[in-house]
DNA sequence: ACTCTTTCCGAAAGCGGTTTCGGAAAAGAA
DNA sequence: TTCTTTTCCGAAACCGCTTTCGGAAAGAGT
């Protein structure tokens, strides 16, 4: 029955307890500041746990307590494409704010051949996490309903088209667009070309809807072929500048749904000698760093990805702490949404003065 | 004594082996196939393990068996910098390949006022990790000293100056560079700058000993102001360029650390009027997708960050198995170089005709 | 001096698995 | 049929820590 010797060489609770000659209860209440304890005992017994470098063990105290403070966060399948920037924020945020209340952070990727959901389940049936978050949300997540029935908590970076049961923070995408056409329209625009992406992705739609909706307030039509989905690389959004080169009333602006794209786009411009800025506005979304590196500089909608890590990790953790106090499922779901900032740089400025079209006037 | 009935209602080895008919303790070894177990009764335990969505729980497991498969990371302290895009891929890379072996990737930020050792150590003394892997090595680097004598499997992602007691899998940085170099004189270039990092990096420093090794067996001068060390981002690359222009002679080329400082560089050059590629190059290293999108396209020399996180996983974790079975620490480290590609674009090509200057020809 | 409280700590029962050991039942040999 | 092997499974001892419960020792009250 024993098992092989294997005498451990890390410090335990029970070498604690022995050393001090109390029992490994009373070191462990002693520890985790039970009112019980004496008071020169609980010195005593820290003293000698910081001395000998006692952690207790996670796995014991996990076990013992039947809780699991780690948060999962699976990372979106690349299929070829490369990670996401602002995710690599997010998870530094994340990491730093877990660390502020002893949780961790489990970082998972999706295995070929099997799915999001599938890894998240997992995840949860063998015990490895406590917690969730999720990012990159689709307009109808299948995550999310997976997440629902779980009975764990967990917060959304964004959310979906029904998003009121859940806990989520949500950059408010439909008014940033909307501000960037403001921006534009303020600037003299009118003939606003769009470079949508993946209208799955509920940001890319919510985006999507703030520049319709902002057109038709401002009265700008949205011609034949000026908005574009789809776009979600580099490539794609050549071929689309290319497409709005050739359009008849060829718009004076371009608005992106990302920076990736927005350069993408830039540099489809420059390269058929189009002036940035000058010929063609270009707006942006994501702040990168990389924006203001190109030139012209990017303009942009900037969202601070690390702050939102950190929120989403504060949220989680309350969400925990929540359910295990109320041993129920939390009742209240914190939804949040903040405001992206418009970060001018070179690539939009007022639209060139029209050589020879059929002219209708334009703002200032 | 007994706890609260929280009866709780996740499928246990308990319930399972009840539902069964059978001990527990046939059921645990029927599900990790010992042969002391009739094959049909196997066979029956598994249908209903899966039937019944059941997975041990690994907290429990771990303390059994008292091993713990997931591996550290802890993201570099960012002290008001960016997220390196170069990590996010490994940490791709290396979560997916660990999820092949079934181990965990644990990922843990540094919080204020600590060190990074200071996290390691908690990470291990509280049975949190099981093995490690870190990057963006200095050239003598405390992690390191820390892993060495910490007991526990570990491998490294670039390496320190003293390398040959530990895994490791490193770019040939020096190579790469020389090879930059030798692409660069072949084009004709011999007055060549460069732009380094911060010199304790120990990827900074290889790359940097390239430069002046390529330099010294091409004869080209490194002329006093060329070289310029801890260039680590947009706007010390913009200073450093600043000096180059003025320079007395002028270099024809700029070799640059990595890809974000020679961007920066180019965008310097840009504004200052210089046409990139022709008047002046600039070469780059990381083969970030960004390189491709900014005009000119950058040259530069390209590193499988995603495949270079499945290899450190693998390592890891072979290297945790054999300690395992052998009982004691590994013998053998595999210590793996890989090259790096260069991946021509734009903005290097051979230098312009010298306009007037005190010529002495040049190659083709 | 003798109860009645308070303080403070030890004992012990788990948490959910794993693994060694022994032995009953089934199969093979005589 | 009886004795010996195999096959196969149950019993039980942990892994390292938490938490409830009971009770001895110490202090307070009269």
């Amino acid at each position: 029955m024993p098992r092989a010797p294997q005498r451990s060489e890390t410090m335990s609770i029970a070498r604690l307890a022995k050393h001090l000659g109390l029992s490994e209860g009373t070191v462990s209440r002693a520890l985790n500041n039970y009112p019980d304890i004496a008071d020169k005992t609980i010195a005593r017994v820290r003293k000698a746990a910081d001395e000998l470098g006692y952690r207790p063990s996670t796995t014991a105290r996990r076990l013992a307590r039947g809780v699991v403070e780690t948060v999962g966060f699976v990372l979106p399948a690349r299929h070829g494409h490369q990670i996401d920037p602002f995710l690599a924020e997010i998870l530094d945020g994340l990491a730093t704010e877990l660390a502020l209340s002893d949780w961790d952070l489990l970082v998972a990727a999706v295995p070929e051949g099997h799915d999001e959901v599938e890894v998240m389940d997992r995840l949860i049936r063998s015990g490895k996490v406590g917690g969730f978050v999720i990012a990159r949300t689709r307009r109808h997540d299948p995550r999310i309903d997976y997440l629902r029935k779980s009975h764990i908590p967990f917060v959304v970076q964004g959310r979906t088209e029904d998003c009121d049961d859940y806990a989520w923070l949500d950059i408010d995408n439909e008014k940033a667009f909307i501000d960037a056409m403001d921006h534009l329209v303020g600037l003299g625009h009118r003939k606003i070309a769009y470079l949508g992406g993946d209208p799955d992705l509920n940001y890319a739609w919510q985006r999507r809807s703030g520049y319709l909706s902002a057109a038709k307030t401002h009265g700008c039509d949205v011609l034949d072929g000026y908005l574009h989905d789809g776009i979600t690389d580099e490539m794609a959004a050549r071929h689309a500048v290319a497409d709005l080169l050739k359009h008849p009333d060829r718009p004076t602006a371009i608005l992106c749904v990302t920076d990736a794209v927005a350069i993408g786009a830039i540099h489809a411009l420059a390269h058929a000698g189009i002036t940035v800025g000058e010929e063609i506005s270009v707006i942006g979304f994501d702040g990168l760093p990389m924006g203001e590196a190109i030139h012209p500089g990017l303009t942009t909608m900037s969202q601070a990805s690390y702050q939102v890590g950190r929120a989403v990790g504060q949220i989680v953790v309350a969400q925990a702490n929540e359910t295990k106090e109320a041993n129920a499922p939390a009742s209240e779901f914190p939804q949040i949404l903040w405001e992206a900032t418009l970060t001018i740089r070179g690539s939009a400025n007022p639209p060139a003065p029209k050589p020879v079209t059929n002219a209708k006037g334009g703002i200032s």
